[in-house]
DNA sequence: CTTTTTACTGAACACTGTTTACCTTTGTGC
DNA sequence: GCACAAAGGTAAACAGTGTTCAGTAAAAAG
C-alpha cells in the first residue's frame, strides 16, 4: 500500500515541479514567450509529459493564476486591522496599486490575458478572484452603511473603483500611459486614489 | 513620365489592399489568429510581398492602429457642438463606451495589444492617440477655468477619468467582469460615467 | 538588343501547441 | 517465478507561426 502512497506523492511533487517551473517561467518571459518545450526542458521531461498532468497550456495558465491569486490576496491580509471602512478602502487601493506595480506580470496573468475566459466561472482558480472583489464589496457595503457615502449604489461604487485601479494600471503597463507626457506616474496614481476616495466617501 | 507615375500608383494601391485586408482580418479574428500567410492569400499575393510593403507584422499593427483611431475620432466629432464644458465631458464618456463596446476589436487593437508599444511616441500612427487624449485634457482644463469643478489637478482629473472609462470597458471586454455577477453592464457603465462626471463637476 | 532595375515568389529556418504510436518500468494474478 | 496489463514517459509527427533570401520574370533604361 505504502508503494501506490509514494507515486502518488511523487506524482503530486511533479504536478508541483510543472507549476513551480511554468510560473517562474511566465513571470520572467511572458506567458506568450512561455513555450511547452520550454517548460519541458526546465524540469528535464519530454513534452508530453506536461500535457499528463495539466490539460493543455490553458490549464497550466489557469493553475499558474491560482498562485498569483494567492500572493495578491496575502498583500490584501494588513487590511483586517484596518477598522474604518473609508480608511480600509483608501489602504485598499494602495496596496492594489502597490501590488501591480511591483508584480506586474502577475497582474497580467490575472487580469489581463486573453485566454478561454469565459469560462471563468467554472475554475476552481477564479474563486480567489471573486474573493478578492467580494472584499472590496463588503467594504464599500460597510461605508454605505455607516453613512460615510452620498451616493449609495455599492455595486456601482464597487466596479468604479475596481475599474479606475485596473485602467491606471494597465494603461500604464501597456504604455499606453506615454501619449500623457507625465512624470511621477506612479505618485499620480496614488494621489488619484486618494482623490476617489476622499471625493465619494468622508470619514 | 508618366510610367512612372503610374507604377507608383499601383504601389499606393497595394499598400492600401494590404492595409485594408489586414484591419478587416485582424478585427474579424483578432491580431494573433491573423498570420501574415492569411493576408497574403487574401490579397493574392506571396507572404514576402507584404514584407516589401510593411517592415513586419508590428508594422503593420501601427499602420491598422492609425485606421482604428481615425475611426474612433470620427465618432468624437460631434463633440465640437457641445459647449459646455461639463456636458462635453458626460458626452465624451457615453461616446467613448458606446465606441468600445461597439467596436471591442478596434479597441484592443488601440489600447490593449501588447507589441513593441515602447516605440509609441515615435510612432505617426499614435499622434492620433495624443490628439484623442489631448481632447480631454482641454475639455477638463475648460471645466477647471470655468470654476466647474472643487479638485484642479487637470492632469489627475483626466487620468482618472480615462482610466475609469478604459477599466470598465476592458475587464469587460476580457470578462473579468464575471465576479461582479452583475446583469446590466452596459447600462451600469453608462451610470458609473453620470456619477463621476456629476460628483466630481457641476454645471 | 543587351543590361539593369523592380516587383514578386515560395522554399527554407527556427519556432509554436498538441497528438499519438511506441517503449520501458512497475504492479498484479496465476 | 512468469506472463500480462497498466502506468509513466518519450520523441517523432502534424499543422501552424513570423521572417528571410536566393531566384525569377517582366519592365525600363541605355
Amino acid at each position: 500500500m505504502s508503494v501506490k502512497q509514494r507515486r502518488e506523492r511523487e506524482k503530486e511533487e511533479l504536478r508541483a515541479l510543472i507549476l513551480k517551473e511554468a510560473t517562474q517561467m511566465f513571470l520572467k518571459e511572458g506567458y506568450e514567450n512561455t513555450s511547452m518545450r520550454k517548460i519541458a526542458k526546465k524540469i528535464e521531461y519530454s513534452v508530453g509529459t506536461i500535457y499528463l498532468y495539466y490539460k493543455n497550456k490553458d490549464e497550466l495558465l489557469y493553475a499558474v493564476q491560482g498562485v498569483a491569486f494567492d500572493h495578491f490576496l496575502n498583500y490584501m491580509k494588513p487590511l483586517m486591522d484596518v477598522t474604518n471602512p473609508v480608511e480600509r478602502l483608501r489602504k485598499m487601493g494602495e496596496i492594489y496599486l502597490f501590488f501591480s506595480l511591483q508584480n506586474p506580470d502577475y497582474y497580467d496573468l490575472m487580469f489581463v490575458i486573453e485566454s478561454p475566459m469565459n469560462a471563468v466561472k467554472e475554475h476552481e482558480s477564479w474563486s480567489r478572484g471573486e474573493q478578492l472583489f467580494s472584499i472590496l464589496k463588503t467594504t464599500v457595503q460597510a461605508c454605505v452603511d455607516q453613512g460615510h457615502a452620498q451616493e449609495k449604489n455599492v455595486n456601482a461604487l464597487s466596479f468604479m473603483i475596481w475599474s479606475a485601479m485596473h485602467g491606471m494600471v494597465t494603461l500604464k503597463n501597456k504604455c499606453r500611459i506615454q501619449v500623457m507626457d507625465v512624470e511621477h506616474e506612479d505618485q499620480m496614481m496614488r494621489e488619484i486614489n486618494e482623490m476617489m476616495i476622499g471625493t465619494f466617501f468622508q470619514s
